[in-house]
DNA sequence: GCCAACGTTGGC
DNA sequence: GCCAACGTTGGC
């Protein structure tokens, strides 16, 4: 059976989360989202899905890879029951981040969610969108 | 630190 | 159910 997989993006402020806290924890608990369109999103992510690991903030950049490693459950930090958290492992960080200024000088870029729902902590990421980002990162 | 964008809340 | 006020996010 084949499994299909969805890119997504994550944001993350680094001076209270960082790509290194990532890695230093091994697997980081992705909770506190309170934004229903963010919510879909976290629904609809399935174990093995890739996730960009962005810094906002500090940083304006793409720096890591991330993977889905528990899929949809209620936010821990939540006590209405109403919010989904998942867990996430750092795979690898990219060769060179990718800057939001890179992404937004990009036309093959311009749709992506990161720009059109720059508010959206978690958004989408199409295939072509993904690898044109890996592409930039330098592989 | 400022401010624009935009999601959420609450009064009617 | 509309919409104004308010709060939060995040780039600069």
């Amino acid at each position: 059976m084949t499994k299909i997989n969805s890119y997504w993006l994550m944001k993350s402020e680094p001076d209270v989360y960082s790509w290194d806290d990532l890695v230093a924890e091994g697997e980081g608990t992705w909770d506190g989202v309170r934004n229903y369109t963010a919510r879909l999103n976290l629904r609809a992510m399935q174990v093995g899905d890739e996730v960009f690991f962005y810094h906002s903030n500090i940083g304006v950049e793409i720096v890591g890879i991330a993977v889905i490693s528990q899929e949809g459950f209620q936010d821990p930090t939540d006590e209405t029951g109403r919010w989904t958290s998942v867990k996430v492992k750092p795979v690898r960080k990219l060769k060179r981040p990718v800057t939001l200024k890179e992404i937004k000088a990009d036309p093959a870029l311009a749709e992506m969610e990161l720009l059109t729902k720059f508010r959206l902590s978690v958004s989408k990421v199409t295939e072509a969108e993904w690898n044109h980002v890996l592409a930039l990162a330098g592989g």
